[in-house]
DNA sequence: GCCCAGGGTGTTT
DNA sequence: AAACACCATGGG
């Protein structure tokens, strides 16, 4: 690719990786220890470095445009680390454990429409779902002739274009029961029955409820659109995992619940929880 | 064959 | 309000 940007980055301990390959984003692959895959339209692939990152696909006015605020590059994580671990000390081992992640900040249809998708679902699945989504009804992006897996190279499909697919389609592409959910939250969102630009500006609990009157988005869904896609770092997603953590080795964790961070602090303890998952699985079981 | 997954809905107590 | 069955699908 004939564009390269390299960014010197503050925050050392800013994983790449561990921010991309997440559970709050199911869109990127890595190739070669680089990060690939689209956002806001656009093709990148991103490799870290000692001092910093190389953006390939991207010149510095992209880098301005799109990048740093999607890897929320600008914020002081150390200090959130030292918040949350001040409100539940149990957490250091997490917050250091995942230091280098990052909360995106994603496209809110993109958020929305993935994790309806992850409902009662498991992430390798959740991953091959919306890779066919994109495949099918994404735009290509731009640089996606470069794109090493083809879905990569495709956007989001907008929510117009999402509105125009079937439930049967749905189902055919493995959505299963949420097939339906995806019709109606498609069709809400294109008739502009559901808005972001409204969503953002409300205040939180006001925020939660016009999300929780989709069928389909309850709790749990509502907290993961607001916290990855409209920046709401106090939403608490509690998923089976964090349930568990909470019940088990976090029991102060529910302090956090309502603390300006506690979103950060969830991704913290999901990130170490499925990286030691012998500790955490459903009566010890593997997976 | 059973159990599980970044859960939610609808119904019954 | 709390408990419960049910929901599709693929991997372990």
């Amino acid at each position: 690719m004939a564009l390269q940007y390299f960014i010197t980055v503050s925050h050392k301990k800013f994983s790449v990786a561990d921010t991309l390959i997440s559970g709050q984003c199911f869109r990127w692959s890595e190739h070669n220890g680089r990060l690939c895959g689209t956002a806001f339209g656009r093709y990148v692939e991103i490799e870290q470095g000692d001092d910093g990152i190389t953006l390939y696909g991207a010149d510095q006015a992209d880098y301005e445009a799109v990048w740093r605020q999607y890897l929320d590059m600008d914020r002081d994580y150390d200090e959130i680390s030292r918040i949350v671990t001040g409100i539940e000390p149990r957490l250091a081992d997490s917050a250091e454990f995942a230091a280098g992640v990052h909360i995106l900040a994603q496209e809110p249809w993109e958020a929305l429409c993935s994790f309806v998708i992850s409902q009662n679902n498991n992430i390798p699945r959740i991953r091959g779902i919306v890779a066919k989504l994109c495949l099918r009804y994404g735009a290509p992006a731009v640089n996606a002739e470069f794109a090493r897996e083809e879905a990569d190279g495709h956007a989001f499909p907008t929510p117009e274009a999402l509105a125009g697919v079937s439930e049967d389609t749905f189902k055919q592409l493995g959505c299963g029961y949420r097939a339906s959910y995806l019709v109606e939250v498609s069709r809400r969102v294109a008739d502009g029955g559901l808005d972001f630009e409204t969503i953002k500006k409300a205040p939180i609990d006001e925020a939660r409820k016009m999300l929780l009157s989709l069928k389909g988005v309850g709790p749990k869904v509502a907290e993961c659109v607001l916290l990855y896609g409209f920046g709401r770092l106090e939403c608490f997603p509690v998923d089976v995992w964090i349930r568990r953590a909470l019940e088990t080795e976090f029991t102060g964790g529910t302090a956090l619940i309502g603390s300006p961070y506690a979103g950060v602090a969830q991704q913290y303890i999901f990130e170490y929880i499925r990286r030691h998952p012998e500790r955490f699985q459903k009566d010890g079981k593997k997976q």
